[in-house]
DNA sequence: GATGTGTAGCTTCCCTAG
DNA sequence: CTAGGGAAGCTACACATC
């Protein structure tokens, strides 16, 4: 048998692969051997990608190698065939390229030593094949290049650094997976890994969980943000496959790294500061280890001795409960008494500075508890009730808990009118604790305490004090440190009153924020606006300004005249303020209007557009942008107020190259987009309406931008817009209304005709655009005649104008134009027909293709 | 108020349809993996059998029709591939290949353009705000409020927002 | 600049590994 | 038995070639 004759019988099968072993090391020595071998491989590397054959012959040459290097050490085979197959990586031929380097990078896993000039050329060759056009060599390339990596870990090593460019930057996906998996974990390479955690494709971002992470072994590697980070970005991937990957990553890897406890894992993730991620780690956790979450047992000692870690592991424990339903492992937790009971011990241990942040975070996880617990038992919630009030009194709360513990004590008194007058208690309290003096009758009249007001003041008393809120009372807006100047120009009386009145401001933000209350049917209600809420206003004091215009904002949301009667307010806010008063400003008017509808912004309608649009288009200020982008798509999507006005600046802003940066402006708009347009087809229509306009306009925007700004074509633009209006895309939930804005398309194509007529000779490029959407549109056969008569009239007096056209769009344009002749034919028939014949289902979904058509 | 706010049009989306959640929970899965914004859009075409079987519900009275064709498409279609399948892989190690032209340098530059290079944000991932229905019908100021979407045969005075009891 | 070629990305179908 | 991976086929687009 010779030599030929023996590779290509390992074409065949694997399983032969050893005998023919055998009969290849009997063939060594002959004087032909290696120019057969090498022959052999000349056949090979012509074969193109994906054959199974060749996959085998090269997969026998590599096991001959390894066998002849078993058997006869000195046999240096692999660098001859190295040698040989460099000659083919800059071949002319992409497959000659692919297969070479696809043979040297396994070859070169078998090379045991190698003279340097050889490596050197390898060294070369491949560094400049990993920047092969064809990413099928670049993958390969990228491969072998790989073998070539030491340990060096010096700041200069061009294989390493290669690499990590080509695990950046290389265009195809495959190319940066390949990088992926074979790149050595150092730290340097590190980073570079840990971020392809975010890689556009889902693929490559499951194999850093699965593949790549849990070579590091141990996680303590990472720091702590690293490792936050990393979870975050896993258990948070929109795609199930990435969680899954980074769950089943943390649930066996990780958990063992330590010790198999999940308290002690807790520790390594700063729970404290990571709240969010720490309940989904268990959460994911629980999900894959379901037999770790059903033996959780919570002793009376555990309880008594609750540290960061072990709270949020009873939370959660507690919410999955709730939850799946799952009643009786339920009741390893507490009961409401007793739970009150240690949330006291809690309060209590928060006199100890030292531990003060770690308690307000167990804290929390209690009251997540009480949140989740059965409050049917009477003694239970009197206890509760009482406990969180007092902590609200005496105690100096952050934020967030004091937003939990009022949103418990909604749910824990009997009515809201019960609600209020508990929170009434409390904020009168606060309010006295900060503005005790020695001599009482010091007291600004407008500061007065609550308490000695007349709380029967209805809302029309409030009303008429907010109407003295005319923009020209409004103090000018202070310097941006105005906490700094706060301190130096007040007296320590006057700082000890103002936090107090910020703290009773954040009490009666949280709670305005959980009653619905009519304001009218409510008095503790307007006493609160008229004696905290207003004056605060008023104030001075950029925080207490801003805090008291939220809190009126949230009493609008109870009282249409009082919101009313507040928009200029707000208005005049968002002219004269700074940024956080004009997100209020953005915030409040957009609240008001969905509550109450459009109608009661009929006197300023004018002026709030204004107000969005300003915001919108306000490239400078990023947040506002985004959050007038939001309020403006929340108007569009439920109230309709001014779609006509507002549509085109959102899609230009989302399409706008200048609004890259601001991630959520354009995720909010991408959500929006499709519900609004696909919710109906109102919507539809009037994205319809707008779409030329909006086109030619960003047509506009692109030639104007810089190449690398460049990123999206006007008809990748085109295109988006086009299948928002594409009719089939409806959401319908009855199958007849599947009929609606069949003709949008064929609507667009007449506007895209007019706007033809329009531009100038020198706008060929975008003539040629247009001319190429009107083969891009979805335009049914079963319009009427007149529809198409209509469009093709349009056309003959576009061709009247005798413009002038390049070959391909006059192309294009005749195609279009014959389809829609055919069209009307058709529809001609048919609607002589059906005078006869009542209906015709057959065509009624048919789209024509004006490719194809005749 | 309570009757101007009882003759306050409806405009939810929802109020052409019965079911509020049904839509926005459909939204939400079909925009699930197109977040991050215009560049990295994919446009999905619309399944071919989706729409066919659409079509098929619409025809009932060509049900029988519909699935004769189908039988005989298919099994027309597995002979096809059969017969497609037998693709040879056979490689010829026999004849001796000309070096010259295998080993023919490129005339042309083999590397990939500069302007190939380029990337978008590293081929990274924006970071995700996690946009859904949620966030864009609940009020800026309550967060806890979803905005209350109900159709139109409503009857209640209450205000279009409303506390969301979860 | 018209034309053909090649590739990327998608869907659909099939197989196989878990 | 199901899901996920891979191959085949299709389409749209980019590039090269003349």
């Amino acid at each position: 048998m010779s030599v030929s004759a023996v590779v290509s019988a390992s074409q065949k099968s694997i399983a032969s692969h050893r005998k023919l072993c055998n009969r290849l090391f009997l063939l060594k020595d002959e004087n032909d051997f290696l120019p057969d071998l090498l022959g052999c491989l000349n056949a090979l590397i012509r074969i193109k990608r994906g054959n199974p054959n060749a996959e085998r012959v090269l997969r026998f040459i590599i096991t001959f190698i390894n066998y002849l290097q078993q058997k006869i050490p000195d046999y240096d085979l692999a660098q001859p065939i190295l040698k040989h197959l460099l000659k083919g990586v800059d071949a002319k031929d992409k497959v000659v390229r692919y297969r070479c380097c696809q043979a040297i990078a396994r070859v070169t896993n078998m090379l045991r030593e190698i003279d340097d000039e050889l490596y050197g050329t390898l060294r070369s060759k491949l560094l400049l094949r990993v920047r092969d056009k064809e990413s099928t060599v670049r993958v390969e390339a990228a491969i072998a290049l790989s073998r070539l990596q030491d340990q060096d870990e010096t700041d200069e090593n061009e294989v390493r650094d290669t690499l990590l460019f080509l695990l950046q930057s290389d265009p195809s996906v495959d190319v940066r997976r390949a990088v992926l998996l074979n790149v050595e974990v150092s730290n340097k390479t590190l980073p570079f890994i840990l971020e392809r955690a975010r890689d556009v494709d889902p693929k490559n971002r499951r194999i850093v969980y699965a593949k790549v992470l849990p070579k590091i072994g141990d996680f303590r590697y990472l720091n702590i943000r690293k490792r936050i980070r990393i979870l975050k970005w896993g258990l948070k991937d929109r795609d199930e496959t990435v969680q899954l990957a980074a769950a089943q990553m943390l649930s066996t890897s990780w958990i063992s790294n330590a010790n198999n406890n999940l308290l002690e894992l807790l520790e390594r993730l700063d729970v404290v500061n990571n709240e969010e991620i720490a309940v989904l780690v268990l959460e994911n956790f629980f999900k894959l280890r379901p037999e770790i979450f059903k033996d959780l047992q919570f002793e009376e000692s555990f309880w008594k001795e609750l540290t960061a870690e072990s709270s949020i592991l009873a939370r959660v424990f507690n919410s999955i409960c709730v939850q799946q339903n799952l009643t009786e492992l339920n009741e390893r937790i507490p009961d409401l008494v007793q739970l009150t009971f240690f949330l006291e011990q809690q309060y209590v241990r928060m006199r100890n500075e030292t531990v003060y942040e770690e308690v307000c975070f167990v804290i929390q996880q209690l009251l997540h508890i009480c949140n989740n617990m059965n409050l049917g038992d009477e003694i239970g919630r009197r206890k509760l009730l009482g406990c969180l009030s007092n902590s609200l009194t005496t105690l100096e709360l952050p934020d967030q808990i004091v937003k939990l513990q009022i949103e418990l004590m909604v749910k824990l008194c009997t009515s809201e009118l019960d609600f209020c007058s508990l929170m009434m208690e409390v904020i009168t309290d606060v309010y006295e604790q900060g503005h005790e003096t020695p001599q009482q009758e010091q007291v600004e009249p407008n500061k007065s305490s609550p308490s000695e007001l007349d709380t029967d003041s209805d809302a029309r008393s409030s009303l008429s004090a907010a109407e003295t809120q005319s923009p020209d009372v409004i103090p000018e807006v202070p310097a941006a440190n105005a906490e700094e100047k706060l301190a130096t120009q007040l007296n320590e009386k006057d700082i000890k009153a103002a936090f107090s009145e910020l703290h009773c401001l954040t009490y009666i933000q949280f709670m305005f924020e959980n009653i619905t209350s009519d304001f009218n049917k409510n008095h503790f209600l307007p006493t609160i606006l008229q004696s905290i809420i207003i004056p605060s206003v008023r104030s001075h004091d950029a925080p207490i300004r801003e805090k008291g215009l939220k809190c009126l904002g949230l009493s609008c949301l109870l009282h249409r005249e009082l919101a009313k009667e507040n928009i200029t307010l707000y208005l005049h806010c968002f002219t004269n303020g700074d940024t956080s008063l004009q997100l209020i400003s953005i915030h409040v008017i957009c609240d008001i209007i969905l509550m109450f509808g459009p109608s009661i912004a009929e006197d300023h309608e004018q002026e709030i557009s204004d107000m969005y649009l300003t915001a919108l288009s306000d490239l400078e200020n990023q947040e506002l942008q985004a959050n007038a982008a939001e309020a403006i798509s929340k108007f569009l999507m439920i109230v309709h107020f001014h779609d006509d006005l507002f549509i085109k600046p959102l899609i230009i802003q989302y399409f706008e190259p200048n609004t890259f940066e601001n991630q959520r402006l354009r995720q909010v708009l991408g959500y929006f987009f499709p519900v609004y347009a696909f919710g109906s087809y109102e919507n539809q229509r009037r994205i319809g309406n707008v779409f030329c306009d909006t086109l030619l306009h960003l047509m506009e925007i692109y030639d104007s931008l810089d190449d690398d700004d460049r990123v999206l074509t006007p008809l990748n633009i085109a295109q988006q817009i086009l299948d928002w209006i594409d009719f089939e895309k409806l959401y319908m939930l009855h199958d007849n209304l599947k009929l609606e804005n069949q003709d949008l398309h064929l609507h667009i194509a007449d506007n895209i005709i007019d706007a033809l007529v329009e531009l100038e000779d020198d706008e060929s490029k975008d003539k040629k655009l247009l001319i190429s959407l009107l083969g891009k549109l979805k335009i049914p056969r079963t319009l009427p005649s007149q529809s198409y008569a209509h469009t093709i009239s349009k056309l003959e007096t576009f061709e009247q104008h005798g413009i002038l056209l390049d070959t391909s769009s006059s192309n294009m344009l005749n195609k279009f134009a014959e389809a829609m002749e055919y069209n009307k034919q058709i529809a001609q028939k048919n609607e002589e027909e059906t005078v006869h014949v009542v209906s015709d289902t057959e065509e009624d979904t048919s789209m024509i293709d004006v490719k194809r058509e005749p | 108020t309570t009757e101007e706010q009882q003759n306050q049009q409806d405009y939810s989306i929802s109020s052409i349809y019965s079911s509020f959640n049904e839509v926005y929970g459909y939204f939400d899965k079909s925009l699930k993996h197109n977040w991050a914004g215009p560049e990295l859009w994919r446009i999905q075409r619309l399944k071919q059998k989706a729409l066919q079987d659409a079509e098929n519900r619409t025809n009932s009275s060509s049900a029988l029709d519909a699935a004769s064709t189908n039988d005989t498409a298919t099994s027309i279609v597995s002979v096809d591939k059969k017969r497609r399948k037998e693709v040879d892989y056979t490689i010829d190690f026999s004849e001796p290949i000309n070096e010259e032209s295998l080993f023919a340098p490129a005339s042309a530059n083999l590397q990939l353009p500069k302007n190939h290079w380029r990337t978008l944000n590293r081929n990274l991932l924006p970071d995700d705000y996690h946009i859904d229905s949620k966030r864009l019908l609940r009020l800026f100021l309550k967060d806890n409020a979803l905005i209350n979407a109900r159709s139109n045969s409503s009857t209640t005075s209450q205000p279009e927002a409303d506390v969301d009891p979860s």
